[in-house]
DNA sequence: AAATTATTTGCAAGTAATTCGCATTTAGAT
DNA sequence: ATCTAAATGCGAATTACTTGCAAATAATTT
């Protein structure tokens, strides 16, 4: 398993000290299946670790794209990390459940956008997260 | 102008009780041109408004889908109203400027997903937003 | 392998965004 | 005009996130 490795060289690439709390950061995003928020990640994390650096370490992560951001609507950041397949997510708007999106018709939709913006020069990167009721919700719903 | 008689009878059709604040919020929220935080909000009330009101306000219109909540990833909200032309954002990560993008090449997407996913029978919304550099922002970096 | 130094961490305190509890007011039904 | 459930305003509370600073440490240099 090279994942250790891995994490040391990426933080070490971007500039950053491989520090114990940053890989255990990136080995806990690493498995989970679904964007983590700063306490999920917290949570998760078999030693636990400091608030205040979790948020450091989540900014500077984010800073050089290792992780991106994806708002779930859930009132605060969630974080996954940027090397994973292209793909998008579908948010339960009653309970939160989560489900990835492969497949949505979409192709060189940030090419597109930028040959018709006036004032960009530009894009980096896009969000795009489908909200509504999962089937399990909805059968809650009927009764 | 029947915007104030439409925003009442958008109120009571949710069942919501159409007073001064609610008709003032959605009325400042139409003349806006861009999503608006609820700072904005307050601070675009001629009279003012209580701070508690207005995030009981956006939370409710938000509920029944009368506004939309909006990611600009500034670490508060935006929300805009639901019945503008489908559109999304072009958002500069470095000063913030915010564009409408109105064609995407995007078509029925909602359908697509849905039609893939194994764990929800609805979308009820979607949002798509492109984060970049805004053209002003690229020549300031230069120098 | 020890010394050095710039980063990083942990803690506590601070700030920003949003929510809640409750007494008072008010929109809209009767 | 009266009534009542819903909405408001106020302050306090909570949540999410940030900052300052002294102590610790990764990685470089010797």
């Amino acid at each position: 398993m090279r994942k250790k490795e891995d994490h040391r060289s990426i933080l070490r690439k971007s500039g950053y000290k491989a520090t114990p709390s940053r890989l255990a950061i990136l080995g806990v995003m690493q498995k989970s299946k679904s964007p983590m928020s700063a306490q999920e990640v917290i949570d998760a994390l078999p030693r636990g670790a400091d608030l205040a650096t979790v948020y450091r370490t989540l900014k500077s992560l984010k800073e050089k794209g290792i992780i991106k951001q994806i708002d779930l609507r859930h009132n605060h950041a969630h974080y996954e990390l940027a090397n994973l397949a292209e793909h998008h997510h579908l948010v339960c708007m009653q309970c939160g459940k989560i489900e990835d999106v492969h497949h949505c018709g979409i192709e060189d939709v940030q090419g597109i956008v930028l040959k018709g913006s006036k004032h960009f020069s530009e894009i980096k990167q896009y969000a795009l997260e489908f909200y509504g009721i999962c089937k399990s919700c909805a059968r809650k719903n009927q009764s």
